[in-house]
DNA sequence: TTTAATCCCTACTATTTTAGTAGGAATTGA
DNA sequence: TCAATTCCTACTAAAATAGTAGGGATTAAA
């Protein structure tokens, strides 16, 4: 599936932002030491953050980011997608109309694969990035 | 996740013997055509499925391989445990026992991936060989 | 107005994983 | 014997991943 350490790092970099919302814009600097995330990784990684629009960016001394929207409108799946092209089960090489790879009808374990992707899928709609903060949660 | 073609492949070769397994062994070229997979690569995956006893061997002329058991006591879990080293969400770089990445906790999203791999794991652990094989099914 | 801190941007690169290929040895039914 | 098969080791091409390098643009504050 298309869930690597870039979509990790994000769901990581936005749970710190969440975290210290209020002190004003978080620096890139910032969440690379307290995250252990490499700093001009982090950068490409809030660019693609930045053109999804969950997050704002204020440049110059004491700028940073902060989260666009508050952290319970955010699914962790808009945050994976944000990064990696896609939360996706690895599917057939390739499914026309006709079925997978180019054969006649689907593959044996199309279906499995749909359904697991169904299940991951639904697993990050249902959780939102204040989950992630808020103490006492089941997460 | 630990989930590759090489996954993939395992399963879809495991439901055509399955579905194959009235006519005596099914040999790797068999498969290797119905199901378009490389014979050199089912050779190396079949290599594992034998060490972790999923099915038995027949070298030889008109020889192949069956299934070690009936389709319905072979969860997916096994299959692609089996072939991948594991079925888990990448983790943490390094967990130790005071907390993740030999920082003193552990990190913020730690649980969310302890439960998305959960999640998984329990979908694979549900399925059955045999339900990829029966016509009706819901998968 | 200078300076330091920050975001922004493009390009390059090392490492790892994946998905194979190559080449042959051993076994067995016909 | 011969063809079909499993079995085995080693090598390799391609892709993805996870970065690094090097600088430009912007802005708050000294």
């Amino acid at each position: 599936m298309k869930l690597t350490t870039k979509g990790r790092y994000a769901v990581m970099a936005m749970a710190d932002l969440a975290l210290f919302k209020d002190n004003g814009p978080v620096s890139l600097s910032d969440i690379s030491m307290r995250q252990n995330i490499s700093l001009p990784y982090l950068e490409q990684i809030f660019i693609k953050l930045k053109d999804k629009n969950l997050v704002k960016s204020t440049r110059g001394s004491k700028g940073g980011y902060i989260l666009e929207k508050p952290a319970n409108d955010i699914k962790i799946s808009y945050i994976i997608s944000a990064v990696d092209e896609e939360v996706k089960m690895l599917n057939c090489k390739k499914e026309s109309k006709k079925g997978c790879n180019n054969k006649s009808t689907k593959c044996i374990t199309h279906n499995l694969w749909d359904q697991l992707d169904q299940h991951i899928n639904n697993f990050f709609e249902k959780v939102k990035l204040q989950d992630l903060v808020k103490k006492n949660s089941n997460l």
